[in-house]
DNA sequence: GAACTATATATTGTATACAATTTTATGTTG
DNA sequence: CAACATAAAATTGTATACAATATATAGTTC
């Protein structure tokens, strides 16, 4: 474990009240973000065992604020805990991917309709231009910013769609999946798909025709499905090796 | 604050191994769930404030173990926190709550869909055993036990539906307002339309017919939309005067 | 040498102590 | 007496210490 997530200058002299208010400046709440990243981005793997000592040590945290990190990662499904054993990362099932997808599903689909009903004309261009921006990134192989680049389209999306609830419930059902979908975006043939089902969801959220929306979220959602449970076969298959 | 919510034994000599395994028997479970029945019962108003130390003398825990069992509660939206100004209960205005109710609109109707595509029938006579139960609880004044009824009866359907993150979404999101629909159900005329709603949806579902059960579900819970609304509006002038 | 037991170590669960911040109370001044 | 400044109390944020449990190691027996 070489990897550095420290949080701020560590553990002494810890400026927290700098950079004026309302920044949310608890060390909670960083050492909170860093770990959520870490398991999104891959850095933990799933089911890798999470010893509090070392995460205090990467973090810079300590055991107090640390832990009540994990209790927040907990209650969103990232990790699991057992008594006396400690924190392990979630590992995803077939079965579970499926019922996070079907769940998925169901919710991005009415944020969808519901942003048709809603979202105010400048709210389409910019959900149009951030469209822009996506295909720009798969024509220039440029994979390191085009997670960015969905997440701004999403967000529009969920902005758009003027209900924070059902914002807060995609965004904690989508981290779940997050790194699984991350790494099938090595694959240029299914960023290829994946741009062409968004282009099609695009053009009917423009034409705020609910029937086409459904129909074009439901299929890139069963799309992505697909190839989250294909590409888990694979490392299955790998496994047995 | 006269109520008691001791979990355990008080403080010492704490047989936490007791019972057997497999019980879940951290103090943080117990803190848990005893803070949140205290919410849902409505014994913690909406926009309390929550002193660490008090809850802490309530319920017999300490406070690393108490304010983890709160950063829980703060992740399930039952309680919200403000830097060095503590928790207070989350107060519900009344665009949130219709936020609330179309994300759970969108949610129990999916998994009404899914329990008539997926329930045996065994599970479809079990709901039906249970809608009469409720019944017998309308015509009685069995207000008492109507919550745990009721309750039967959506685990049930949130069973038979076989999807544990949809299951999980759900009853978080209707955790958020529980307190404010138990006290709706004092009302006599509301627990019957209330009843008499369920009885079409439970037809619906035995008669596994999707439309009819969309529309019986979507119905239940609009009208439910429009009792809590209407009751907050009477909140809100009582305070006036 | 394999299998079991006992001990030691590591890790989590729990409790308490200290520091930073906010809120309340007090006193002073115009 | 109102308004402000200051100090005290209360409360939260953070760190550390102790207890209970689980895992790993070493030793013993067959």
């Amino acid at each position: 474990m070489a990897v550095t997530l420290q949080t701020g200058p560590v553990r002494k002299a810890l400026p927290v009240k700098a950079a004026g208010r309302g920044v949310e400046t608890t060390l909670r709440s960083h050492t909170q973000v860093a770990l959520r990243s870490a398991i999104l981005n891959g850095q933990f793997v799933a089911g890798q065992k999470l010893v509090e000592r070392e995460l205090c040590e990467l973090t810079g945290a300590s055991r107090s604020v640390l832990r009540e990190a994990l209790v927040n990662l907990e209650v969103n499904g990232l990790i699991e805990r057992q008594s006396y054993c400690g924190y392990r990362v979630t590992e995803l099932d077939a079965r579970t991917v499926c019922e996070i997808f079907e769940l998925r599903s169901s919710l991005e689909t009415q944020a969808a309709v519901l942003f048709a009903e809603r979202a105010s004309e400048a709210e389409l261009e910019a959900l149009n231009r951030q469209l822009e921006k996506l295909e720009d990134c798969v024509e220039n192989f440029d994979i390191e910013i085009m997670r960015p680049v969905k997440e701004g389209y999403y967000d529009i999306l969920f902005t758009g769609c003027r209900n924070r609830e059902l914002r807060r419930a995609l965004e904690n059902i989508i981290d779940r999946v997050c790194h699984l979908r991350s790494r099938l975006m090595r694959d240029p043939e299914l960023r290829v798909t994946s741009l062409h089902e968004m282009q099609k969801l695009t053009a009917a959220l423009l034409k705020r025709d609910p029937i086409a929306i459904r129909a074009a979220s439901l299929a890139h959602l069963d799309s992505a499905k697909e190839a989250v449970l294909a590409s888990m076969a694979d490392e299955a298959f790998k496994d047995d090796l």
